[in-house]
RNA sequence: GUCCCAGUAGCUCAGCUGGAUAGAGCAACAGCCUUCUAAGCUGUGGGUCACAGGUUCGAAUCCUGUCUGGGACGCCA
């Protein structure tokens, strides 16, 4: 029962052997060739009556076997052996499905695999270790994180957690752009901060950063060093505030984000890419291929080649590098480090820099494939049901930290990656931060906290949670429902990994807490008078829990024993 | 002008590689606590899936075009 470590998932298993009796029962029947047999689809009726699964097998036969689909269905269950699929029942309904009914027992299965797997329940082997590198966030360290690079962190983190959760090999980084002209920037902005918290009348620069950071780290200098720098010459003044800015704002990214729950692997700087020399290489790389020119006195890389809608400068006419030459160098180093696919989270407004970047992948020598870019689009802050207005210019963004502060940080992870990344979100503060039934994530959590009481009690009354259970006491509709949603959840995260939607964890706690309820306040748990029956729905209740409490964790929410 | 994302219930959104009567939450309405947490549950109403063509047994889903909203189109990063 164990594939590369992990329990078998027994639902596919089931399953499985359900596509594999059709198929035989198909050629048995004489319908079609083994190899002209197309895929075989089964579908989880939303109708109950329409039974566990159903295909559509014999509307696909239509064309091969020149027979209505009716009378293949006919055919495919003439040939069917019930006894190998665990089949209590097949009928044929519609225009041509044959619906399953199955036997009970493969749901109560899952409960020991459930219990004995704990916080591995939902691992499974389906990215084979394949390495892959996840970069997000990446904001420059020149002010603080706001909304955008907040569900950028939520997404990435939790689609990291998931591509784990599923096998996957996975390496989360952030690269920092500590080399460019915005650094030079932050160095002048950090001065006139201090220059003005001195009392000096002195001017931010032109493009210079206005968040409050910088104004408090002004502040702060001024503290620690008096008037120390003001009189020093110019340029050992500007070194001095890009190096102090630099790390002070690196340490602020990091706390921050440590903070909200997502931690990184590596922390990739931009400038040691020119320390080491690693950016001439990758021109040379690109020049011996053939995919540079010069024109107007600049350095070109040809990537109309490869589908851009025009070609890209990479050495501009004063000599210095494009940002796109490090990145490039970067792309070159990380697959040079053995990753099989690079993952990049990008806010929406970089969506028009993925050709150029593919570009350079391509003419690296690799497949266009091998670097995905997961678009995030744009978060809308409202609060007492207007939208909060933000300018990045003044400085007046809301920030990671403040909203960490102000709707915690449970909500916000869930909020993020509640909606499929390419939606627009609406993030609404009184809604997060409501501890009522509308917040989804109250919700989800307080499922978690129900079991746990419940588990806490029978334990005081002398019951334990055990493996050992009688499986066929657990066929109330609403068991069967929670079952058969448990059964789902390796399946969920293994699609979550593959499409890179986390979002679809999320939807799943959510109809997950939504079945624990329901059964909640349909059937009684702790029943002394019927011990076994109360033996199997503690086995039962520990299952669901713990599947909650490993969404959540993929999800970066805590899971709380009692609210 | 070109490219990307979105357009599904009053609102916010799901809808997997095309499948049966298009789902959920909120809001509205009607019920449920002497019983394991009512931060919960049950029920009702609510839809020309932006529009028009096409592909086929079958389209919210795939293709083409149009419209609307948002974003991107630098020798900025």
């Amino acid at each position: 029962m164990e594939r590369g470590g992990f329990p078998m998932n027994i639902m596919q298993q089931t399953q499985g052997k359900l596509k594999e009796e059709i198929a035989q029962a198909v050629i048995k029947a004489g319908l079609a060739e083994e190899s002209e047999l197309p895929d075989i689809v089964l579908e989880q009726p939303k109708d109950k009556s329409h039974g566990d699964y159903a295909t559509n097998i014999a509307m696909q036969l239509a064309r091969i076997a020149k027979k209505a689909p009716k009378q293949i269905a006919e055919d495919i269950i003439g040939h069917f052996d019930q006894t190998k699929a665990s089949i209590k029942q097949m009928e044929i309904a519609g225009p041509g499905f044959i619906n399953f009914f199955m036997d009970n027992q493969y749901l109560t299965n899952l409960i020991p695999t459930i219990l004995q797997a704990g916080k591995d329940y939902g691992s499974t082997n389906a990215g084979n270790g394949e390495k892959i590198q996840i970069e997000f966030v990446s904001a420059n360290p020149t002010g603080d994180l706001h909304l955008g690079h907040a569900r950028g962190a939520a997404v990435g983190d939790s689609l990291g957690n998931i591509l784990e959760k599923a096998g996957y090999d996975v390496s989360r980084e952030y690269y920092i752009n500590d080399a460019g002209n915005q650094i030079a920037n932050l160095a002048l902005s950090v001065e006139a901060r201090y220059m003005q918290a001195l009392g000096k009348d002195w001017d931010m620069p032109e493009d210079g950063y206005h968040g409050k950071d910088i104004v408090e780290l002004g502040e702060k200098l001024v503290q620690e060093y008096k008037s120390e720098w003001a009189d020093k010459p110019e340029q050992e003044r500007i070194a001095f505030f890009r190096e102090y800015g630099l790390k002070y704002e690196l340490e602020k990214l990091e706390n921050d984000l440590s903070q909200f729950r997502v931690p990184f692997d590596n922390w990739f700087s931009e400038t040691s890419l020119y320390e080491e020399e690693k950016i001439q290489p990758a021109l040379d790389t690109l020049k011996e291929k053939g995919y540079i020119f010069e024109e107007e006195g600049a350095t070109w890389f040809r990537t109309t080649e490869f589908g851009d809608d025009k070609d890209r400068v990479l050495i501009k006419q004063d000599g210095s590098y494009t940002y796109l030459t490090p990145d490039i160098a970067y792309h070159k180093n990380k697959l040079d480090r053995g990753f099989d696919t690079l993952i990049n989270i990008w806010g929406a407004d970089h969506h028009g820099y993925i050709p150029r970047m593919k570009a350079a992948i391509q003419a690296l020598g690799y497949d266009k494939d091998t670097l995905e870019v997961e678009i995030i689009q744009m978060v809308n802050l409202f609060q007492n049901g207007e939208r909060v207005k933000m300018s990045k210019r003044t400085g007046k963004a809301v920030t990671l930290k403040e909203l960490m502060e102000e709707v915690g940080i449970d909500a916000m992870r869930y909020f993020f990656v509640m909606r499929s990344s390419d939606s627009h979100l609406d993030f609404d503060m009184d809604l997060a931060r409501s501890q009522s039934n509308e917040n989804p994530v109250y919700y989800v959590q307080y499922a978690h906290a129900r079991i746990c009481t419940m588990l806490k009690q029978a334990e005081e009354k002398g019951f334990s949670v055990s493996a050992e259970i009688d499986g066929s006491l657990l066929t109330a509709e609403k068991e069967e429902e929670l079952l058969k949603r448990l059964g789902e959840f390796s399946q969920v995260i293994e699609d979550a990994a593959s499409k890179r939607t986390p979002h679809r964890v999320t939807q799943y706690i959510f109809d997950l807490a939504a079945a624990l309820h329901s059964f909640y306040n349909a059937e009684k748990v702790l029943d002394e008078e019927n011990p076994e029956r109360t033996k199997a729905r503690l086995a039962l209740m520990e299952s669901v829990r713990i599947t909650i409490s490993n969404g959540l964790s993929l999800l970066g929410v805590s899971a709380p024993e009692r609210m």
